[in-house]
DNA sequence: ATTTTTGGTTCAAATAATGAACCGGTGTAA
DNA sequence: TTACACCGGTTCATTATTTGAACCAAAAAT
């Protein structure tokens, strides 16, 4: 790996919940040499992707990041318009429902919105990585992109975060296949306890996943009428995405798909 | 330079106007080597900062710098905070009005609006970099930032974009003297031809500046007057923006504004 | 059909990255 | 007050990666 590629790697560790890390930590947390973590950081933060806290010396996302993010979205405006379509999904379900765009590790969330009419409702970390093989994103993802990608994620240690996730290689090649068929992806607390999600893929140019759309709800409010009417939800507005972004939906997926909505 | 921050370099070149690059654009603009370019290109590929067109080839930014800037504005919410001061002005006085951080080689607008009264409007770019000599933005933020920036700026090569652009560091040097007398800076068709340019910065914790509010107004409009509105309003609202940043306005310059608002 | 231009690859030489040991400041406990 | 631990940061000989001129294949342009 290069040695670019390395230094990159540090950025993955900031979230919301950690927005601040310092050296030592940062040592701890990569068991990277405190000497190279050093000069790794201080090249961030002399390219403005990071900058210290002046006090405690600890590293925080610098402002380059906002300046490029301006531009991406000017590229490719794909938060602005799938804002739209999460938002008329929530409106429509009442539930928590977000987009999301795959990363090395996992999916991040790009926007997501509560319809909010119920008490209890899904923690959901806007900026959080999720892992691809526990949760209805990620394996929505994986079914529908490149096969390296696949490969890739189940040749690494597949973390257990509830009694269900699910941990082995070979279950989750099947469950990928199953989902192919299906033409969306659901998990059963597979990544928090009582939360259970269905996900769409959405499709770029060559036909291949570059994102998902997603509800996460607790399971006790889950049932066959309402699975049936999610599913809808986010096969239409999928659809609709897609053709916004110039997207192309494989001929398979459109067929169970126009399936789907006529049942 | 370390191979990190010679990569990172690469992607100061996408704009609004420049969001696909590739490799051989990028050979003839940083007359790097083709093959040292692909590597480092890769790397950024594989750690998602960039992704490619497939159909050109061409390297375009890439879906990790939008969780970044998410995770950064949840850190330090600038953008969120700044957009209230931008729009409040443009609404009172009906001109461009903008926010920008500093980068490594200028300023960098993160938000703004046109107050839009008039016909005659600033082209103005977001995500564009404003160089810090010919722009009062640049100049504003140079006196009120540490020395070092300064230094380096100006060992530099000053470009000149108008007949009106400084180009003589003792010249600068003079210049940035007299805005901390006053305060702000100001600037007369030095980046754009008939567009000149009034500019405050704002101040981080430790009272350095941090980023500036700027006006952008054609020459033709500008009247004694008016510019004395305009600072007045630009000084109200750093001082209230520093105050949501947790910033802290050095005590001269508190001082000068402070006189300045009496008049 | 041929030349030019494109993105991409190779491998020996040149250079930068690495990491164990070290430094100096700060806070804490004896 | 002293001793100790922990922090961020630095040093420098060793090691591994980066570098770039030449090369390749495919796609455009002539």
């Amino acid at each position: 790996m290069s040695t670019i590629e390395k230094a990159l790697m540090l950025l993955e560790h900031f979230s919301r919940e950690r927005p601040e890390i310092g050296l030592t930590e940062f040592k701890t947390r990569t068991s990277i040499d405190k000497g190279t973590l050093h000069r790794h950081l201080t090249a961030l933060k002399n390219s403005g992707f990071l900058e210290q806290n002046y006090l405690t010396k600890a590293y925080r996302l610098g402002p380059a990041v906002i300046r490029l993010a301006a531009v991406r979205e000017n590229t490719v405006p794909i938060v602005k318009t799938v804002q739209y379509y999460v938002d008329r999904i929530a409106d429509n379900i009442h539930e928590l429902v977000h987009a999301a765009l795959p990363q090395k590790n996992g999916m991040s969330a790009i926007y997501a919105k509560d319809g909010g009419y119920h008490g209890v409702r899904v923690n959901f970390d806007e900026a959080e990585i999720l892992p691809f093989h526990a949760t209805s994103s990620g394996l929505a993802l994986l079914a529908f992109h490149d096969d390296t990608l696949v490969a890739n994620v189940l040749s690494k240690k597949l973390v257990s975060f509830t009694d269900s996730t699910p941990t082995d290689a070979a279950d989750i090649k099947a469950n990928l296949e199953t989902i192919r068929t299906h033409g969306f992806a659901f998990t059963d607390q597979s990544y928090e306890d009582e939360v259970g999600s269905v996900a769409v893929p959405f499709f770029g140019v060559k036909g291949d996943a570059i994102g998902t759309l997603a509800i996460a709800i607790p399971v006790s409010r889950i049932n066959k009428s309402f699975h049936e009417i999610i599913i809808k939800q986010l096969i239409v507005a999928s659809t609709e995405l897609c053709r916004d972004l110039g997207g192309q939906i494989p001929t398979n997926v459109a067929t169970i798909w126009a399936a789907k909505l006529e049942v």
